[in-house]
DNA sequence: AAAAAAT
C-alpha cells in the first residue's frame, strides 16, 4: 500500500504541477499528503483486481502488482522541497539563488533535479520530424535556427534548455524562436507536444532579460505582470505554467498561474512572490482584474495557446474584453503570439484583430503528430459501444483516454467500468478541481491507466505515454477530433487511436475521409459509403464553403487566410507575400530593446 | 446540442 501511496506522489514530472495545487488548492499547504493517502485507498483496490484479472496486459505477466508497474521508474519525493523552490526563486534579484551556481542541484540534490526538470524531452522523435513541410509566411521572416547556441539565448535560458535535456530545437522551435526574438508577432500552427510551449516561452523570456529583466511586479494591491499566457482549460494553464517554472529557473523572472476552481486568496498571496508572467486561465483571470489584483498595463507579450478554442464562439468576446478592455497596451505596443494545432479560416480571421503585422508559421500539416498515430474508425451502433470499448481496452495496453461527449456520459462510463473491474476515472467540468487533478494525476502515473474525459482534456494536455485515444463518441467537427488524438502520438512516439462512428456521425464522415487519406490511413468501406451519401447536406461539401473556400486541404495544414483573400485585401498590411529568408543578415541581432520602455 | 470558463 505504501507502494501505491509514492506512486502517486511522486507522479513523474508533476513537481511543478504539485506546487501549483499546493499553492492554489482549496485544502492548501497540508492538501498534498493527504491526496496521496487517498488516492492510495481509492484506487489500489481497483488497480489489483483489474490488474490481474481483467486485463493482463496491465499487471504485466510477472504477476506485479499494478503500481509497480507505474510507479516503479517514478522518482520519490519530498514534498518541502518545492517550498524551497518557491522561496527561493522569490529572492529574485539577487542573481544566485540558495543553490550552488554550476550545479545548481547539488545540494537539494537529485529531487530537485528530477523534479523540476523531469519529463520534459520524453522521447521526443525528431529525426521524424525534420522533413515535415512547413509555411512561412508575412513580411520579412527571420532566418531559422538550426541550434539553441544560433538563438543566442541569455546564458542562463541556455542552461536551463541544457537542464530540461533539450539538445536540438523542434522544428516549430526552429521557426518560431528566432521570428519572436525578433520582435514580430506570430499565429503558428502547431501541435504541443511538439515543443510549442518552449518555443513561445524561451524567447519571450529572453527579451524579457535583454530588456534588463522584469521590473517590479508588484504595484499596490495589483501585479502587474509583464508576460500573459492564456489556456482554454484550468489543467492546460497548469502544465504550461510548469514548463514556464522550468525555463525560469534563477532568472529573477517569476512566472504564476491563476484558474477558477482553487483558492483566490491562495493564488493572491502567490502573486505577491512576484508576477512576471502569468499563465491564466480567462474567467479568473478576469475575475482578479476587476477586483484589482491584477493590472495588464504593463503587459508587453500576450500569448493565446489553442488559439483556435480561446477564439470560438464561447470564448471569443471574453477574450476580447481582456484583450481590449482591460487596459492591455494596443496591439502595436506589445508583442502577441497565437498557437494551436488547428486554425480555421474564421478564427484566423478574428485573429487578426489582436496581431499586428503578423508571421503565419505552419508547422507540418496540422495534425502534424498524425503522421505517427495510427487511426482506426470502426463502425459501432451506439448500444453496442459498451462492449466494444471493453474489447480495446481488454487489447490494448497502456494509458487510454476515452472521449465521451457529454459531463453525464463521462461519469457513467467511468461507473460502468468501475464495476466492470476496471480502473478508470474521468475528468470533466462538473468535478471539482481537486477532483480534476487527482484524475490527471492518476491517470499519468498509470494508477488508474484509463480516463474518461470529456473535451476538457482534447486540447494541449501533455501526457506521456498514452498509447490509445478512444473515441467513444465522435465530437462535432474533425478539428475536435485532430486534437483528441492527438493526445496520443506524442511528439514522435507512436500511438492508436480508435473511433467509433456510426450514422449520427454521417455529417463528421467527409473531413474524416480527408484526414484519413491525408495522413496515409487505412480508410474503411463503411466511411467512403458514409461520405459519398454526404453529410447533412447533399454530398456536396456545403459547410466547407464557410471554412477553407472549395479548395482542397482545408482542414488538414491550415493555411495563411491572407493568402487565399485574394479579392478581400480588406486584412491590410500583407505585403510581398515572402517565404522564409528574407534579411539574412545577422538576424537576431535586432532584439529591439529601444521600443519599449518598460 | 455540448463543453469550457468566475462565484
Amino acid at each position: 500500500m505504501s507502494g501505491e501511496g509514492n506512486g502517486v506522489g511522486s507522479s513523474a514530472g508533476s513537481g511543478a504541477a504539485s506546487a501549483a495545487a499546493g499553492q492554489n488548492g482549496a485544502a492548501g499547504a497540508n492538501a498534498p499528503p493527504a491526496r496521496r493517502q487517498r488516492a492510495a485507498a481509492g484506487g489500489g483496490g481497483g488497480g489489483g483486481g483489474y490488474a490481474g484479472a481483467q486485463r493482463g496486459g496491465y499487471g504485466g505477466s510477472g504477476g506485479r502488482s499494478g503500481d509497480s508497474r507505474y510507479g516503479g521508474s517514478a522518482p520519490k519525493r519530498v514534498w518541502g522541497d518545492l517550498e524551497e523552490i518557491a522561496a527561493a526563486k522569490g529572492q529574485s534579484s539577487s542573481g544566485s539563488g540558495r543553490w550552488g551556481e554550476e550545479n545548481p542541484f547539488a545540494e537539494s540534490g537529485k529531487v530537485v533535479q528530477v523534479e523540476i526538470f523531469n519529463g520534459m524531452n520524453t522521447g521526443i522523435n525528431f529525426d521524424k520530424y525534420e522533413n515535415i513541410p512547413v509555411e512561412v509566411s508575412g513580411r520579412d521572416c527571420p532566418d531559422e535556427i538550426n541550434s539553441f547556441e544560433d538563438s543566442e539565448l541569455h546564458t542562463r535560458l541556455q542552461k536551463n534548455v541544457s537542464l530540461a535535456k533539450y539538445t536540438k530545437p523542434t522544428p516549430v522551435q526552429k521557426r518560431a524562436v528566432p521570428i519572436i526574438a525578433a520582435n514580430r508577432d506570430l499565429m503558428a500552427c502547431a501541435q504541443t507536444g511538439s515543443g510549442k510551449t518552449a518555443a513561445f516561452l524561451l524567447p519571450v523570456l529572453n527579451r524579457m532579460l535583454a530588456m534588463g529583466g522584469p521590473p517590479d511586479s508588484f504595484n499596490h494591491r495589483a501585479a502587474e505582470p509583464t508576460s500573459l499566457v492564456l489556456a482554454p482549460t484550468r489543467e492546460l494553464a497548469v502544465q504550461i505554467y510548469e514548463e514556464s517554472f522550468k525555463f525560469c529557473y534563477k532568472t529573477g523572472i517569476v512566472p504564476q498561474v491563476v484558474y477558477g476552481g482553487a483558492d483566490f486568496r491562495d493564488q493572491v498571496k502567490q502573486m505577491q512572490r512576484g508576477c512576471d508572467v502569468i499563465v491564466a486561465t480567462p474567467g479568473r483571470l478576469v475575475d482578479m482584474i476587476q477586483r484589482g489584483r491584477i493590472s495588464l498595463e504593463r503587459i508587453r507579450f500576450l500569448t493565446l495557446d489553442e488559439a483556435d478554442r480561446m477564439l470560438d464562439m464561447g470564448f471569443e468576446p471574453q477574450i476580447r474584453e481582456i484583450v481590449e478592455q482591460c487596459g492591455m497596451p494596443r496591439k502595436e505596443d506589445r508583442q502577441t503570439l497565437m498557437f494551436s494545432a488547428t486554425f480555421p479560416r474564421e478564427i484566423q480571421q478574428l485573429a487578426s484583430d489582436f496581431l499586428n503585422d503578423y508571421i503565419f508559421l505552419s508547422v507540418g500539416r496540422v495534425g502534424s503528430t498524425t503522421d505517427f498515430i495510427q487511426q482506426r474508425l470502426e463502425f459501432v451502433r451506439e448500444e453496442d459501444k459498451r462492449d466494444f470499448l471493453l474489447d480495446e481496452l481488454n487489447s490494448v495496453p497502456g494509458l487510454t483516454l476515452v472521449f465521451v461527449e457529454t459531463k453525464r456520459g463521462a461519469d457513467s462510463l467511468e461507473y460502468f467500468l468501475s464495476q466492470q473491474g476496471y480502473p478508470a476515472t474521468s475528468i470533466h467540468g462538473d468535478r471539482s478541481q481537486q477532483e480534476r487533478e487527482q484524475a490527471l494525476k492518476t491517470f499519468r502515473t498509470g494508477l488508474t491507466p484509463i480516463m474518461v474525459a470529456t473535451d476538457v482534456a482534447a486540447r494541449g494536455l501533455d501526457i506521456p505515454n498514452v498509447t490509445h485515444v478512444i473515441n467513444y463518441d465522435m465530437p462535432n467537427s474533425v478539428d475536435d477530433y485532430v486534437h483528441r488524438i492527438g493526445r496520443t502520438g506524442r511528439a514522435g512516439n507512436s500511438g492508436l487511436a480508435t473511433a467509433f462512428v456510426n450514422d449520427k456521425n454521417r455529417n463528421l464522415a467527409r473531413d474524416l475521409l480527408e484526414i484519413l487519406s491525408e495522413s496515409g490511413q487505412e480508410i474503411p468501406a463503411f466511411i467512403e459509403q458514409m461520405a459519398a451519401y454526404g453529410g447533412g447536406g447533399g454530398g456536396g461539401g456545403s459547410r466547407r464553403g464557410g471554412r477553407g473556400g472549395g479548395r482542397g486541404g482545408g482542414k488538414i495544414g491550415s493555411r495563411d487566410f491572407r493568402k487565399e483573400s485574394g479579392a478581400n485585401s480588406g486584412g491590410g498590411g500583407f505585403g510581398a507575400p515572402s517565404r522564409g529568408r528574407a534579411n539574412g543578415g545577422g538576424g537576431n541581432s535586432n532584439y529591439r530593446q529601444s521600443d519599449s520602455a518598460w
